[in-house]
DNA sequence: CACGTCGATGTAATCGATTCCACGAGGAGG
DNA sequence: CCTCCTCGTGGAATCGATTACATCGACGTG
């Protein structure tokens, strides 16, 4: 593979000038410039982004720790960084933690090894010192989607407290009383606060949320079922399921589906994150969207603000109700072409400036 | 940021020694080690993967360039890919080409400026120069999925020829003469085999595949409600929909569901790609299964072989019909704990030589 | 006892870039 | 005409590792 030497040789010049020429330094003339660009073209050169990186100490990239890329709501949510990062000029690597703090240990000192730029974390568990450590070390870091309580670093995520007030005033509208959940880890705040808002909705209404209608999952399909059919055993079974997230859902309905009954008219069921899947289940299941791309986009926006010297904002977006059929007849059914409804009002994001 | 002097300096020792000891080097004292350790320890020193880079010329990593992360299907090949590379040893750097060719070169281009080991792509083209040449000069580099022919480069791929030979003799049983295909994009291999085995098997039983009965995907959903719709159109609509892929799928779904029709009774519909939620949507989906997963693997020890010199192989696994509701009804309702069903039998690999 | 071998260690070259500094040419200004 | 600045350029240091080579002491052996 063709180094700088090469093309300073095949062009007559030093290596400087080909550097110059290469990070357009303006003291460079067209003369030398032309014949560096044509034995360029010549060798087919392309700069060494290794050697680059070790001498100006940055690498242009970002790293990206998720708990589970095989949760489309994580899948949409890498996506929608790596783009925003491209448009930035910045890579994105991504480690995928599977919910397990030990492989998210792994993929945060590989990042770190590889001198990434800065590193977007949603984390697993309270906090390793590993990345507590390199907080404090002045790496730069966001938190997105979850976050750590305590640790002086940029969130960006979605509240979704209000849509759920909104998702337990539909429930109790239809007639629901026994409302039961599957909570997320408690290790994490997506897991907690997800129980809290549904706790704390419910009690809005006079209802309340016995400690056999929280259910322990983790985040994970075979957990949603493990606990729906502990729900199903229950002398009085609730009325209702709410997942913490998309995957439980999933179990949840297999578990139900398993039993012979059906949603909703034997139970209802309804998810936190929705993802274009639940269009298609039977039924469709209604459920909390976040603006995961808009998420991923101001999380990157956050993180290179800090890299680049800005600072840094934390964000918080609403997460909105999707309301559809499973957890009884009211909404009319979903069009998937609406000949013209009013467009719907675009979420106004709540900024606050950085708590750093 | 802790260096190797750094590290040097408070042990007493040279550089050479510390790097001894970090990569085990076996001629350093008992006494030296120790020293080395410790400073490495009280330091909190990490060797800078960028600096060792640069010496060896290995990074340790590879890179994959998949065609569209947000496909359920690829998401799980990544994910796999990712696994089987960390346990060898190696970090993977994924590139999203969302079936642009010109993203596809952006990420090929990066990863090869960024010195990763090997390159792993699932081609959303022919190929560009940029691929072809990356090749001739000796990259090392695997196909997964699709491939480019006429390229010297070990495939690592599924075989659905005799999925789609199963998948064509269950419609048939179920009576239906009229099969209509979403195909993919004729530029990727997936795209135009899928279309040569359903036609091919469909000629085993007597039956044409007209020209207005192949619709042109993309490998979108969009672009399967498209060509659905236009199958609607048709003055004799087929009997049944045959996505090429699981996305298209959901968008022929959502087309017949726009025209209030229903799946199977009104219209039939069947995909290549199995995934979890095929399951549960409305009604569950026949699909041809890929064994994803052990794709992903099977392409990393490709790779590795291939970059650490030894010979690397070609693979292709069977795929396999898993009949569900969405053509009719013939099958058993799936149940999700089955009590005792005789183990299905494991697909045997076909393995060749590479042609490498 | 002398010499060769081996083990432990240090010095310095190297990987491929960027960038500080020095230098020479040419132009402007006094 | 001399001085000073600017511009274009090259030489060489540097980033943080790895590793070939040199060195040196200890040890075994004839």
């Amino acid at each position: 593979m063709a180094s700088i030497k090469d093309v300073a040789a095949e062009a007559g010049v030093s290596v400087a000038t080909v550097s110059r020429v290469l990070n357009d330094h303006p003291s460079v003339s067209a003369d030398a410039r032309a014949r560096v660009l044509a034995a360029v073209g010549t060798l087919g050169y392309r700069p060494n982004a290794v050697a680059r990186s070790l001498r100006t100490d940055q690498t242009h990239t970002l790293g990206l720790v998720i708990s589970d890329v095989m949760n489309p709501y994580f899948t949409e949510l890498a996506r929608s960084v790596e783009e925003e990062a491209r448009a930035l000029g910045y890579s994105v690597i991504i480690g995928n933690a599977d919910e397990r703090p030990d492989l998210q240990d792994h993929h945060v000192r590989n990042l770190l090894d590889r001198r990434i730029d800065g590193l977007l974390v949603s984390p697993t568990d309270g906090g390793s010192p590993l990345m507590l450590d390199a907080v404090r070390a002045g790496t730069p870091m966001v938190f997105v989607d979850r976050w750590i309580p305590g640790v002086e670093v940029p969130v960006v995520r979605a509240d979704g407290e209000a849509a759920v007030r909104d998702l337990v005033a539909h429930l109790h509208g239809l007639g629901h009383r026994r409302l039961a959940i599957i909570a997320g880890p408690a290790a994490t705040t997506t897991g907690q606060e997800r129980v809290a808002a549904f706790r704390a909705a419910l009690h809005a209404y006079g209802l309340d949320l016995p400690e056999d209608y929280i259910g322990q999952g983790d985040f994970q399909a075979e957990s949603g079922r493990r606990v729906t059919e502990g729900f199903l055993d229950l002398a009085t079974p609730p009325e209702v399921v709410f997942a913490a997230d998309n995957l439980m859902a999933l179990g949840a309905l297999d578990a139900v589906r398993a039993r012979g009954l059906r949603v909703p008219d034997d139970i209802a069921l309804a998810a936190f994150d929705d993802i274009p899947w639940f269009v298609h289940t039977d039924p469709p299941i209604t459920a909390i969207a976040q603006p995961t791309g808009e998420l991923g986009r101001a999380a990157v926006r956050a993180l290179v603000d800090r890299i680049e010297g800005r600072p840094p904002q934390s964000v918080t977006l609403p997460a909105r109700l999707v309301v559809r059929r499973s957890c009884g007849e009211t909404a009319p059914p979903e069009r998937p072409a609406p000949p013209e409804r009013p467009a719907s009002p675009q979420p106004s994001p709540v900024t606050n400036r950085s708590q750093t």
